[in-house]
DNA sequence: CTGAAAGCGCTTACAG
DNA sequence: CTGAAAGCGCTTACAG
């Protein structure tokens, strides 16, 4: 490899590099008269270098396009500012809203975002496992279902793991997500307010955590105004899916007057077949759903939902990241973000039954 | 550090991982009483180990937990296996379908990925730097707008650069789209062919590549039709901006009886503008995305669509990405995919003009 | 097939 | 403030 350093000269006015040849710290000190550490000690902050010596060798690097590698960085030191997402498949528009949001806050900090698909085990844990053979700092994970075993693993190991949207009740395992319970909750208590007294759920029969929690919420509520609620489960979250198996309740023996969704995918979806049936939304039909994407509020869905607060989410992940990267001994922290009503056409309007009263 | 190694004791039957000691290479050396070397090639594809000490070192490893740390090896091998992504904002749906396909294709060759956001800097140069840092495989860039310069910069470097959804003419620079140019052809021709005899074209006023050759395939078609395009350019692709500029085109001076949007979301906010001023669509109104998202499937929607042939362009850019792996110095090659029209009713039927010919 | 040695590019105590 | 030395965890020629 050496052998061939320099056959190729560079013939434009850039950075020194030639071809397939990595500018080192070597290279810098040698041309700058330092010894590496002191070129080390230069792009390390708060180390102590003099301002002559930071000077040269800082002109230096620039003239020979000089950038430590972050691999052998990685290697040696104790901190990588390297964080792996678990994430499932995006299926819904409001993953990349979350993955968007998170990828912006951790650039902005100036962390690297390794991607790990749960994709085939359940469990994420190849995710985790990568995100230990990369040495990061964290493994954040937002999909999929993780066992206390590997938890226990991570923590063992020294990495940090922070549950998005889930929580887990193992030592050392932070959490943050959005009040499921709470935004369940809420939307209950509106359509209750609003007249509405045949309820029912569509979610995906307990499949992930927060469908679970959102049916809680919603329930409970419920339950506590005497209704008790009908819930449809969905295999598949698919729009086709969905918007057949909501057909199929609107048309059914017992049609409900106010719908909770798990997802405002999901809401839309249950909107399209109220048309199909000759429902009339909210008159004879009132729904609600939970994300508030951008397509909730198009002109044709117009869809009253529940908001996710994914800034609120983000900065609760990047706070319990500073927090046990801090104090990696400290107690397990779980934080619910709360959520807010957004209401749109698709509920009707306060108190519509006590018209008339003082 | 290496004091506190084992005060820790493991008391459950998981692998011996003590608190924050990694085990190397050399443990599984001394344990399985063979060198590193040995158990280097153990794990090295290809690599000559007899088969009583692959099976030593393998037994050893998995009941120690061992696996290599990437960053070694990363930095003293050839190749990383890993890719770096340059990605903007996820402002559309679809990008998450692009993401999440590419995502899964690399994790299937087992190569990981990292994103870097091109963000501010529109020349997404950062980026290329982190990829440069991690000593990346390759870096996919599927944002902004790349200089010659910083491409030349990385091809000299030795780091292969992907472009997805532009081009640019720089020597070893690589491309994969959608054949963009052809989906606006087929757009048009589509139009002409079901009697639109206004067209107008919906973008972003060439703000991206992409929005160029789809108006230039468009405009091309429609011109030999002999008709003249009138185009209608958005600043933001926010969906209230767009509904604002369809509805004032709409509502305009010369409003168009076909449309053709850059993009399946621009294409949904311009039906709704359509339905606000009262236009029935496909009637008074045709209207053909690009995309072929999953909301352009919706039954409110029923868009006409240009499909993007998303596995197929993926699928390009890991065949690439071997092609310049295997050897760096060939020709950069731009590859094409073909789109396809999705005809659903946002456009009329073919040859209403012609109704009761042979 | 196998091990000793050198090296990847950097940082961290350690003396000065 | 500064440099020599050791080491991070691995792989790659090089001899055997």
């Amino acid at each position: 490899m050496r052998v061939i350093k320099n056959v190729c000269k560079n013939d434009a006015a850039l950075p020194i590099i030639s071809a397939m040849t990595r500018v080192t710290i070597k290279d810098v000190a040698r041309i700058a008269g330092v010894s590496p550490s002191a070129v080390s000690r230069v792009f390390t902050d708060g180390a102590s270098a003099s301002e002559a010596t930071r000077e040269k060798v800082l002109t230096v690097a620039r003239d020979l396009g000089y950038r430590p590698s972050l691999l052998a960085r990685g290697l040696v030191g104790t901190r990588t500012n390297l964080v792996t997402l678990v994430m499932g498949r995006m299926h819904d528009p409001f993953d990349a809203l979350f993955l968007d949001e998170l990828a912006e806050a951790l650039a902005a900090r100036g962390t690297r975002l390794m991607l790990a698909s749960a994709g085939r085990d359940a469990a994420g844990d190849s995710g985790l496992l990568q995100a230990l053979d990369y040495k990061s700092d964290a493994v954040i994970v937002a999909a999929g279902t993780m066992s206390p075993e590997h938890a226990d693993l991570c923590v063992r190991a020294g990495l940090p793991v922070i549950l998005s949207g889930r929580v887990l009740d193992a030592p050392g395992v932070d959490s943050v997500l959005a009040d499921n319970v709470g935004g369940g909750r809420q939307a209950a208590e509106l359509l209750v307010r609003t007249g509405c007294r045949r309820l029912a759920y569509l979610g995906r029969g307990g499949a992930t955590f927060s469908d679970r929690e959102r049916l809680k919420g919603f329930a409970g509520a419920a339950s506590r105004a005497g209704i008790e609620v009908a819930t449809t489960a969905v295999a598949d979250r698919d729009h086709g899916t969905v918007f057949q198996a909501a057909t199929d309740l609107f048309a059914g023996p017992a049609p409900p007057d106010g719908l909770f969704a798990s997802t405002d995918s999901m809401a839309i979806a249950a909107i399209e077949a109220a048309r199909a049936v000759g429902l009339s939304v909210p008159d004879d039909l009132s729904i609600v759903g939970f994300n508030n994407v951008p397509a909730a509020a198009w002109r044709s869905n117009q869809l009253t939902t529940v908001d996710y607060p994914i800034a609120g989410v983000v900065s609760g992940i990047l706070d319990l990241l500073d927090s046990r990267l801090a104090d990696p001994d400290r107690a397990r922290e779980v934080r619910r973000i709360p959520t807010g009503l957004v209401v749109r056409a698709t509920t009707r309007e306060k108190h519509p039954h006590r018209r008339g009263c003082p």
